[in-house]
DNA sequence: GCGTTTTCTTGACTCATTCCAGTCTCGGTG
DNA sequence: CACCGAGACTGGAATGAGTCAAGAAAACGC
């Protein structure tokens, strides 16, 4: 797959929520338990900005800061944050891997079918009877993660008229008709 | 990602699910539409035993059933079968995107960290109310996916001992802490 | 300042999936 | 029932996202 692109190309609208924003990078990194690195501090940084980010953006951006970084550091980087929990990384269906720093709530996603635009969801509404699921079929079930997939704002606006909402994102026909949300 | 290998290396378990075999392909072909094959009846004969498997697991198994066939008409065989409604794709982070023959309820999954073994998990319980996002910032959310994640009962008979959960899955520490399920 | 240990740079390489161009075949027609 | 054309399949090259590995370059504890 693998299609849908993204009006922006991975580099998330930059955020102005107080949730994503890294208050000191250095702090944060040192409390980890991570060395101190220019690469790091930058990661950090961008991803405040522009939560949701692809490693390929965030490269770029972190370039931007930085001068040169090689892409491979970025990688070892986000995984570094990943593991010391800096950093949470999601993976949507159909696009490339995105990092957040806003950790720890373990909130969801709605994410624009045909731009890849992805907006943070807090923790869903009401109880969450159904995030039990009812027979796991003997797994030991320890985290239930949700996306929403949709329209984002702008693309509605676009694509209500222009009408081809970006193909290669499959799943539409049926999805659309038995609407898991009403029916049972 | 894509670090999980999987024990059963993309061909999933054989299912006795009824739900999910196929009576009669070369029917369910021509119902939908399209044309009947043999490299298409194969594939969903093989989805039907065989739910969740990926593609190149798919290809093998209709190889061993036809003889030759080529990777492109594989995956232009389930691109059309999903296209058409007649199979559903998943894309479980961290694996390669897996099949299943039972559309039309938007049911989820449960997929194993250690072996990336994948199960159903049938409309969760109780009512829907949670999944409805609070705030969706303005996208239009037209559907809900949900993925628990989890150990299958195979791995937790041997991890438990060996305790060595394959690395690559990313998320455990924060994941395991606040459960989102719990809280809030 | 120094030595370790960890991180960054380079560059080759894998994997899943897609793109292309040519050949073959299903299935509606005459 | 032979024929034909749109729609499948074949083979091979190409992409995109990531990973592996070996050596150079920084961090940080002393």
């Amino acid at each position: 797959m693998t299609r849908r692109t993204g009006a922006e190309d991975g580099l998330a609208t930059p955020s102005a929520d107080p949730r994503h924003h890294v208050a000191d990078p250095r702090a944060r990194l040192r409390a980890a338990g991570l060395r101190v690195t220019a690469p790091r501090q930058a990661v950090l940084g961008v991803l405040g900005e522009h939560p949701h980010s692809t490693a390929d953006a965030v490269a770029s951006a972190v370039r931007r800061r930085l001068g040169s970084v090689s892409t491979q550091a970025v990688y070892d980087v986000l995984a570094a944050c990943v593991d010391a929990g800096l950093v949470r990384r999601i993976e949507p269906a159909g696009s490339a891997a995105r990092y957040e720093t806003r950790t720890g709530d373990n909130h969801h996603h709605v994410v624009c079918r045909s731009c890849g635009a992805t907006a943070d969801v807090d923790c869903v509404v009401g109880e969450l009877p159904c995030l039990t699921p009812s027979d796991t079929g003997g797994f030991v079930v320890d985290e239930a993660e949700v996306v929403f997939w949709g329209t984002c704002p702008s693309c509605a606006a676009r694509g209500a008229d222009d009408g081809a909402v970006r193909p290669g994102v499959r799943r539409p026909v049926a999805a659309l008709h038995e609407s898991h949300h009403h029916e049972r």
